[in-house]
RNA sequence: GCGAGAGUGGCGGAAUUGGCAGACGCACUAGACUUAGGAUCUAGCGGUUCAUCCGUGGGGGUUCAAGUCCCCCCUCUCGCACCA
């Protein structure tokens, strides 16, 4: 009955085939996923309610409307569809929403490249978008979609500035700061990876501004120990939190400076070495620089090096493999616990936002110090010896940085130096002259950005009046859609009066408001919320909806965003919780990354020219197709190499099982599942039935605990490759029919989250008139798992020899005189004395001679 | 340099706890059906000197038994990188 003809997928262009398509319909996904798609939205499928039982909030991370989805798009929404859709079947109330991270630099740049609007070009996008992502057949619920770039949601947003102002969690402040030329704009610490825009990947420059910033070093601690509570994310995940966060415990050490009216201090987790430091090292743009040379006969010299320093390119100066250079200021410190006099340096290696930008220098016990001191021929005080030799500080070649007991350390001689590390911290404190301190690399958030396409931030600075908070009432400020973006003369809307001219709210003066708009990072650190109260225009959130559906239960995106959106989201969330918004603390319990879509050992990218288009992949071959191996293909933590002829082979895969579904569903449709015992089955049956539980099993294990969908996948083959001969020699046999049926059923509730439309035809084809989308997921039938008897590998010195079929109840001896009995194991057993016999019930025997 | 992860057929990848290495798929080979096949179906598919032996980056070890556990080394990927 192999009639059919023509090629898969490829929309019926045999000639001669329009007879075969009139009594067996070829597969046709366009036609197919049309239906569905209509079927779901005319229905409202995938619209949920508050309340409607056990909920269930996943999250994939929402797309910045660039033009059309690509295929990472098509890999993470796959796998949050496939767990949206199989955590519907078991019954939860799923929200999953989706929405569009619209503000952003591309459309400003689009649109002074082709002399159109941002919100035009956002908003065209959106719209094509939005038809690609429901051509995919992605269950969402639209009525929750959300665009960052419409006021009624960044007027919350305004709020939440305003609020964080007067906690003095938002602020504004004068200091270098990362400029991006090309996008002409500031960028925060988190943006800038190698000392290059994340976005253009130009090097950033350091220009002073006045910016503003929000106060996420106030949370560094909560954040550093929430780490420890996410156990539903990746470890890497939580780690480079961490690591970005960098909590490090030392202490603040105060230097005399003679002559100065200030002393210097220092930030070092070495108090343990203070006797030991014979040296200062100031970063070059400290801000005591020009005060502790002034005087000296030095400033040229200093001046000339600042200089030089300056100019030389950020990069290079975090790549860690410059040079140590210095130069001496001329002036002198005290170390206040040895009295001596330790001399002033520039090095280029220490770094102002560290610390104080101030680093006592210890060369016996740092490398770096220990360099720069031979370099310039400082003295080296050995102050830790180690337990096994004897360090001498004139033929040492690196320092000591492990651990040992003290020397030259008055008072505090021959105690374990990390012992004194609180000891010293305590001298220290008794005396005035430091105490124990915790140091953060985290800095503070700067969201102020030179552009247009973003949310205006709600102040105003009035002349009398100084910087004043947009009243609440007068929100949201809007931006203006009325103007003309050309790209030159900096931010549009400094040159915009009718924006900036305005009257202080406190003094009815002339004033003028801030034209800078806020990092789009703001949008995407609290949309989460907002999609629970979708349509509430009364206050940003509905309390009875957000602890409803809050936290997301399962979030899904890019490993690219480990630092930046994650972190600035779980800072978010607890300051709305301290506004009295929300009363959790950590936004997403559980957290997938998944990996890249490469081709060719690439990411794909325009520049490599090995895109893959989705529409491409659609057209030929239908959404499930695209969602079957996106899935399959590996599974999603793991990079995804796209291979065209997998692509062929999961379409192949869907032709089959529709061709085998034609085949048999007319013997099928006036037959029930079967539903009784396995015992009443003959032996043919009975493995089939077997084959469907183990499935079940199988693909729940495989989904539930660990999102593996591309063994499910694997396990749901096997059944139909066992299915088949029996399908396709399928008699008049009743209970034959209706374990066929069963299985095939099966099959289809299994990859419905998978392929939602293929099988919700031949759901429909198969009689079954309630909608495959609302059905349960299959039962595994643990009855169906047992077996009478057992194939036991048997083993000789660890070497498989022979396979024996033993009773599933047989005790050890019985399978040992079993496999004692094989011809085979007496091949390699003979003449050879057994010296011992593992039996392993269930698994394997193994003779050992 | 530090931290994390990985290394399995020609390829993507399987192997829940130490217990049959290579599931499933791709590619490939042969055959069937064909005017034809880039469709479909059947069979094969780690290597080998083929009733054997060797095989999970390399070397050692523990064990009746190791891809899995322990030690050393190599390679790759990612993250951090002068953080005092």
């Amino acid at each position: 009955m192999h009639l059919l003809q023509g090629r898969a997928g490829k929309n019926g262009k045999t000639p001669g085939q329009l007879k075969k398509e009139v009594m067996d319909p070829q597969y046709d996904p366009q036609r197919i996923e049309a239906k569905w798609q209509r079927h779901w939205e005319e229905r409202q499928t995938f619209a949920v309610a508050d309340g409607d039982g056990e909920k269930y909030y996943l999250l994939e991370m929402f797309p910045y409307p660039s033009g059309k989805i690509h295929m990472g798009h098509v890999r993470n929404y796959s796998i949050g569809d496939v767990v949206a859709r199989y955590m519907r079947m078991k019954g939860y109330n799923v929200m999953h929403p989706m929405g569009w991270d619209a503000f952003g630099m591309p459309a400003e740049n689009a649109a002074i490249e082709r002399k159109t609007h941002p919100a035009t070009w956002t908003r065209q996008n959106i719209d094509y978008m939005r038809r690609q992502l429901r051509r995919m057949g992605f269950s969402y619920d639209w009525n929750r979609e959300l665009a960052t770039c419409d006021p009624s949601y960044y007027r919350w947003e305004q709020l939440f500035f305003l609020k964080m102002y007067e906690k003095g969690l938002a602020y504004k402040k004068q200091s270098a700061v990362n400029w991006c030329e090309p996008c002409r704009t500031v960028l925060a610490n988190e943006q800038v990876e190698d000392g290059r825009c994340w976005r253009c990947g130009t090097e950033v420059e350091s220009r002073e501004l006045s910016q503003w910033f929000f106060r996420i070093t106030a949370y560094a601690e909560e954040l550093l120990a929430g780490c420890d509570e996410l156990a539903g994310w990746p470890e890497r995940v939580t780690t480079m939190q961490r690591n970005w966060i960098g909590k490090s415990i030392g202490a603040r050490i105060v230097f005399p400076v003679p002559g100065a009216e200030e002393p210097l201090t220092v930030f070092t987790t070495r108090q343990d070495t203070l006797w030991g430091a014979t040296f200062m090292s100031l970063a070059p743009e400290h801000p005591r620089v020009a005060e502790l040379v002034a005087g000296t006969g030095r400033e040229a010299e200093v001046e000339e090096f600042v200089a030089r320093q300056r100019k030389q390119r950020r990069g290079d100066r975090e790549l860690g493999t410059l040079e140590k250079e210095g130069v001496f200021t001329g002036r002198y410190c005290i170390n206040p616990v040895t009295g001596g006099r330790m001399p002033i340096y520039l090095a280029n290696f220490v770094l102002l936002e560290y610390g104080t930008g101030a680093v006592m220098a210890v060369p016996a016990h740092d490398q770096r110090d220990f360099e720069f001191a031979r370099q310039y021929d400082l003295p080296v005080i050995v102050v830790i010896q180690p337990p096994d030799r004897e360090l001498d500080p004139a033929t040492m070649t690196e320092a000591y940085a492990e651990s040992g007991f003290l020397v030259n350390s008055g008072a505090f001689n021959g105690m374990d130096n990390r012992a004194a590390l609180d000891a010293v911290a305590a001298h220290l404190a008794e005396r005035g002259l430091g105490e124990k301190t915790v140091n953060y690399r985290l800095r503070d958030w700067g969201i102020s950005r030179q552009r247009y396409w973003g949310a205006p931030i709600p102040i105003i600075y009035c002349e009398r009046c100084g910087t004043v908070p947009v009243p609440e009432a007068d929100l949201p400020v809007v931006l203006p859609e009325d103007i003309g973006v050309t790209g030159e003369g900096g931010s549009p809307l400094a040159q915009a009066p009718a924006f900036y001219e305005t009257v202080c709210p406190a003094c009815g003066g002339p004033a003028r408001r801030e034209t800078d708009t806020m990092d789009t990072f703001v949008e995407s650190s609290w949309y989460y919320i907002r999609y629970a109260c979708a349509g509430h225009d009364a206050a940003p959130f509905d309390p009875a909806a957000v602890s409803y559906w809050l936290p997301v239960d399962q979030y899904i995106g890019g490993i690219e965003h480990a630092i930046l959106h994650l972190l600035y989201s779980r800072f978010f969330t607890r300051v709305l919780r301290d506004l009295g918004y929300v009363d959790f603390a950590e936004p997403f319990t559980r957290l997938l990354t998944q990996g890249m879509v490469i081709k060719d050992g690439a990411k794909m990218s325009k520049s490599k020219g090995n895109v893959v288009d989705p529409n491409a992949i659609i057209e030929r071959y239908g959404a499930d197709t695209a969602r079957m191996f996106s899935l399959f293909a590996a599974p999603p933590e793991l990079d995804l190499e796209w291979n065209d002829q997998g692509v062929e082979g999961a379409s192949r895969f869907l032709n089959r099982l529709w061709r085998l579904a034609h085949e048999v569903f007319p013997a099928l449709r006036d037959v029930e599942p079967y539903a009784g015992a396995l015992a009443d089955l003959p032996e043919d049956l009975r493995s089939l039935r077997r084959k469907i539980h183990q499935t079940i099993s199988r693909v729940i294990a495989d989904i539930e605990g660990r999102f593996h969908f591309n063994t499910a996948i694997s396990a749901v083959m096997e059944l139909v490759n066992e299915l088949r001969p029996l399908a396709e020699a399928l008699g008049d046999d009743p209970l034959a029919r209706r374990v066929v049926r069963e299985a095939f059923e099966a099959v289809l509730l299994l990859l419905s989250p998978i392929v939602p439309h293929i099988t919700a035809e031949l759901w429909q084809e198969l009689g079954r008139e309630t909608e495959l989308a609302a059905c349960p997921l299959p039962e595994c039938d643990p009855d169906s798992l047992l077996t009478d008897t057992v194939t036991l590998v048997v083993q000789v010195n660890g070497r498989v020899r022979d396979r024996i079929e033993v009773a599933a109840d047989a005790d050890n001896a019985a399978i040992e005189a079993a496999a004692m009995a094989s011809d085979k194991v007496g091949k390699f057993t003979a003449g050879k004395a057994v010296r011992k016999v593992v039996v392993v019930p269930g698994k394997l025997v193994n003779v050992v001679v």
